[in-house]
Order: structure tokens, then C-alpha cells, then sequence
DNA sequence: CCGTTGAATCGTCCATGCTTGAAACGTAGG
DNA sequence: CCTACGTTTCAAGCATGGACGATTCAACGG
């Protein structure tokens, strides 16, 4: 039970799910690619010409999307396409302080 | 225009506020402070005995929640009460990725 | 095959933000 | 006043995440 005290054990449940997917998102590049997401899904190099990052840095940034688990790749010929996954926003709305539902991890 | 290109320029001002924002939240320490303020205000004392880290840094990562306009402290005798402002959950709401209405800054 | 293109991975460097300990500040009480 | 308490501020140390360059991989086209 990291941070909260034994009381408060529910909390603690959520907290650190919560937190995991906030850091995820609270990154100028990986917002940016979620923002986009949010408009149905792009390829890599749809998303690089409109966020003017490195290719490499670019992709550093989606694997840790992937690994939280809030973006899906699937490969097209070439080309690799990136979707949110279903329930991205409810997890993310379900991330914030405050909110009554908990987190799905 | 930081991050987007230049095409995007109304999803580029909401981005650098929204990620301000997510920033000051995703971290346990102020997520627990933001969740537990989502009950009503508290006292610092009630907070410390509620989050077990050293009174210092949690008064540190008040004012990070502070300077992010998140939550507002008011002196009471010896102690001072921190309370979410008013706006809180949908300014966090709003900076989500994919949210329809934009951060009020 | 071989070159090219889209994308991911690896190794490294650097800055930023979190943490910690000590000191300072404001308020209340004896 | 002088002390005690609650809270903040200051000056470090340290770790981690993000940026960069070079390399690797996978798919297609000639």
C-alpha cells in the first residue's frame, strides 16, 4: 500500500493504476499522439508529419503508450497503424482524482 | 506553435496548458492530496497524517499543485486548510486528450 | 538478391524534478 | 518574551525519463 495510510486502502488500490496512465499521458509528444488518435486511427508516418518530432523519439514514445496500454499497433504492408484502444478515454476519465468509477487495469 | 504543426494550430493551444496540467497531477503524492481534496477541504496536519511522507515535501508538492491553480490555501489560526478549486475536475476533465472543449487556462 | 523505405531498438548523454535535511517563518499559549 | 507547533523555504544530492545518433529489422520493388 504505497503512499496512502492503511486507512485508506480503496485509495491506494486506484492510486497507483491511476497515476501510471496520467504519467503516461502528461508528455507534450505522447498527448499529441493521443489527441490525434482521438480522431480515428493514423499511421507512424501520418502522425510524424504532424508532430514534428524525430522518428526514433516518436517511436520511443508510442512504446510507452503501448505498454500502457492506451494504443494498438497493427501492421499494414509497410506501414504500422496506431488506434486508441476501446476504452482508452473511460480508463483515462477514470484515472483523474476524484473520479468515482476505478481504474481498469 | 510548439509541439504540433502548423496545420493544427487549435489542437496546439490546447496542448501545452492540458499537459501543464496532466503533469501536475500525475504524481502519487499529489494525486493522493487531488483525491482526498475531492472529498472537501482539509488541513495539512490531516493530509500529512493521511499520506505518509515527510511534511516538507508534501508542503512542496502543495505549492506544485498551487502554481498549477488546482488548489487554493487558506490560513485558519495555526493551521492552513487547502481546498480544490472550484473548477478542478473539469479543467482536468478538459485536458484529456480527445476532450471536446478546451483547457481553460 | 539488393537497395530502399517505414519503423523499432540500442547505447549514451543530459536536464529536470523528486527527495532529503536543515533552517526560517508565522501563530498561539504559558 | 520565550517556547512549541504547524508549515514553508532553502540548498543541496540523486535518480529517472527524455533526447540524440547510430544501428537493426521487416516489407516491398526493381
Amino acid at each position: 500500500m504505497s503512499l496512502l495510510g492503511a486507512a485508506d486502502g480503496a485509495r491506494a488500490d486506484r492510486a497507483a493504476g491511476a497515476v501510471a496512465l496520467l504519467q503516461a499521458v502528461a508528455d507534450p509528444v505522447r498527448w499529441a499522439v493521443l489527441d490525434i488518435l482521438a480522431d480515428g486511427p493514423r499511421c507512424v508516418c501520418d502522425l510524424q508529419e504532424r508532430i514534428p518530432v524525430a522518428g526514433n523519439l516518436l517511436s520511443y514514445h508510442l512504446k510507452v503508450l503501448r505498454e500502457a496500454d492506451l494504443v494498438s499497433a497493427t501492421r499494414r504492408g509497410r506501414w504500422i497503424d496506431y488506434a486508441l484502444v476501446e476504452d482508452a478515454a473511460d480508463r483515462l476519465a477514470a484515472a483523474l482524482p476524484g473520479a468515482r468509477r476505478p481504474v481498469t487495469t
